[in-house]
Parts: structure tokens; C-alpha cells; sequence
DNA sequence: TTCGATAATAGCATGCTAACCATGCGCTTA
DNA sequence: TAAGCGCATGGTTAGCATGCTATTATCGAA
């Protein structure tokens, strides 16, 4: 059993981020781009790059391209941070904020289909295994 | 606790991929393209591009690419299929059956520490969360 | 001859590392 | 105390790998 979890947990992966990118194509918007929108609003505007980075558990560089997008879609701001004149503070635009009610109306039911029939012990039984994993791999290196 | 599913489930494999890619640098040989060997020795040489990618669960331009490197790497073949002039049947060359042993220690390896601590019914209700899932993304379209 | 299937190509999106600026901070030293 | 040197940190750029879709070329089969 152990074998198949790789495959098929990439396998489930895939196929997720490519029905939510279908399914938010008409807002002009990707998996990764909502992703880091639902971060920014999870985790306060007024973050810095590195901590929304941090808080997405992605590399810095894959931050910033998502955002040059973001940006260029204006969804979102980087403002001069007062303190400290290397780093950027992250915003919503209102645009952006309007934007995202429907954008995360469509991720909630995507998910709602996905995960349709599977029961509430079955998903803390997951995602206890996907904890345990994460700390596994975070003791190495 | 269904919200993070999605992102978690990302998470995971994002890191998977990641510490394979690492042990497997020093053969040349990425998570991608040893899954490519490794389910072309699985579903048994000889199998067409197409096929592949289809046991590969990924589109056949993904493949193709991968196929491109291997082939360059001379760890497999793509040989002409007697009956069908479109298709190509692919091998793997001496040299790339001769790499698979170390390659799959190593994967293995990587599995077993990365599902340390993980109980045998865990591992078989995740897994069956994973199927439940495929099935109702196949449902739809 | 026309329609479908196989592979390849082109081009985008998003992961990553490595290398680079600009700025900030801390420690030594005059 | 103040100056300055050197390392750390935030962000960016460049370049690779691997997903995807759309399109094309070639061939097979009805």
C-alpha cells in the first residue's frame, strides 16, 4: 500500500489544481494566484514578501512572480514599507477584495465535490498522516 | 478541517518532490523522470507514448519532454513500432536498467522515512480518501 | 478521401536554486 | 561615542524542470 502514496498523492494534486485553474479561468485568475490572494487576506494585509512566502510555504522568487501578476492584474499592491525601505507591505485592491467572495465561493465548492462522500474522520485521519509527513521531512536538513 | 485539505495536500507533494529531486541529483535524474522509468519498467517495455502517459495519469506533451531528457541521458529508447509508423515503442537501454536499483533504493528509502511513524490503517484510509477523491473529479466533465 | 489517433512543437504557469542588488544591523575600533 | 566594515536580510532576476492547452504533421483505418 505504502508504494502507491507517492503517485497518487502527486496524482490528486495535479488533478486539483487543474480543475480549480478551469474553474477560475474566467476571472483571469490561477490556483496559485487565488492561493496567494486567500493567504494575504488569511494572514492580515500589510505583510511583508518574505512572510506571506513563509506563510504559503513557497521560495521567495515563486512569490514574486505570482504577485507581478497580481499586480499587473491590480489585485493587489506593494507598498513602501516605512521602516524598512528594502521590504514591500502587501495589500488587496478593492478590486481585489471584490474579486475574491466569488473567487472563493467557486474553491469552496470545487472542494465540497471533492471531497463529497469522504467522512469527517477519514479527512483528521489524512490530515494527521499529511502532519506526521511534513515533520518527517522537516527533520531532515 | 476540510479547508486545508487542499492546500495541505499541495504542501506535501510540493516537499516530496523536492527532498527525491535531492537525493536523486547526484544519478542526474529527477522525481519526474525516474516516475517515467519507473512505471515504463513497471507496465512492462515496450509500452507507446501514449500509453505511458496514460498509466503516467499526465498529458502526452508533459511526457514527451521527459522522454526527450531520458532519451539524451541514454537511459531509454524509443523504437519504432513495426506495426504503426506513428507510434514509438519505448525501452530502457542497459545502462538505464542498471541505474533503476539505486534510483528506487533511494525512493523507497525516501518513503519509508517520510511515512515514519504513520500506521498501516492510516496509510489505507488516506489512501482511500485519495481514490474517493480521483473518482469524483472523474464524475465531472 | 476523410476522420481519428500518435507524437511533437510552441507557449504559458509555477515550482525550484543560484546569484544579485540594496538596505539594515552589529561589532570592532579609533 | 562615532565611524565604518562586514554579514544578514528583503526582494529581484535568470534559468531550469514539469505541469497544462492548443496546434501541427504524419500516418492508419473506415
Amino acid at each position: 500500500m505504502r508504494e502507491q502514496f507517492p503517485f497518487t498523492i502527486a496524482r490528486v494534486t495535479r488533478r486539483w489544481r487543474k480543475m480549480l485553474d478551469e474553474r477560475l479561468k474566467d476571472l483571469g485568475v490561477t490556483q496559485a494566484r487565488w492561493s496567494a490572494m486567500f493567504y494575504l487576506k488569511a494572514g492580515g494585509e500589510g505583510l511583508t514578501q518574505r512572510e506571506l512566502a513563509s506563510l504559503m510555504a513557497i521560495e521567495n522568487p515563486t512569490l514574486v512572480r505570482l504577485l507581478d501578476s497580481l499586480e499587473g492584474q491590480e489585485l493587489i499592491e506593494r507598498r513602501p514599507c516605512p521602516n524598512d525601505r528594502r521590504a514591500r507591505r502587501l495589500h488587496l485592491t478593492d478590486g481585489g477584495r471584490a474579486f475574491m467572495d466569488e473567487m472563493t465561493t467557486r474553491a469552496d465548492r470545487l472542494r465540497d465535490e471533492m471531497l463529497e462522500g469522504v467522512s469527517e474522520k477519514d479527512i483528521e485521519v489524512t490530515l494527521r498522516v499529511f502532519g506526521t509527513v511534513l515533520e518527517n521531512a522537516h527533520k531532515q536538513r
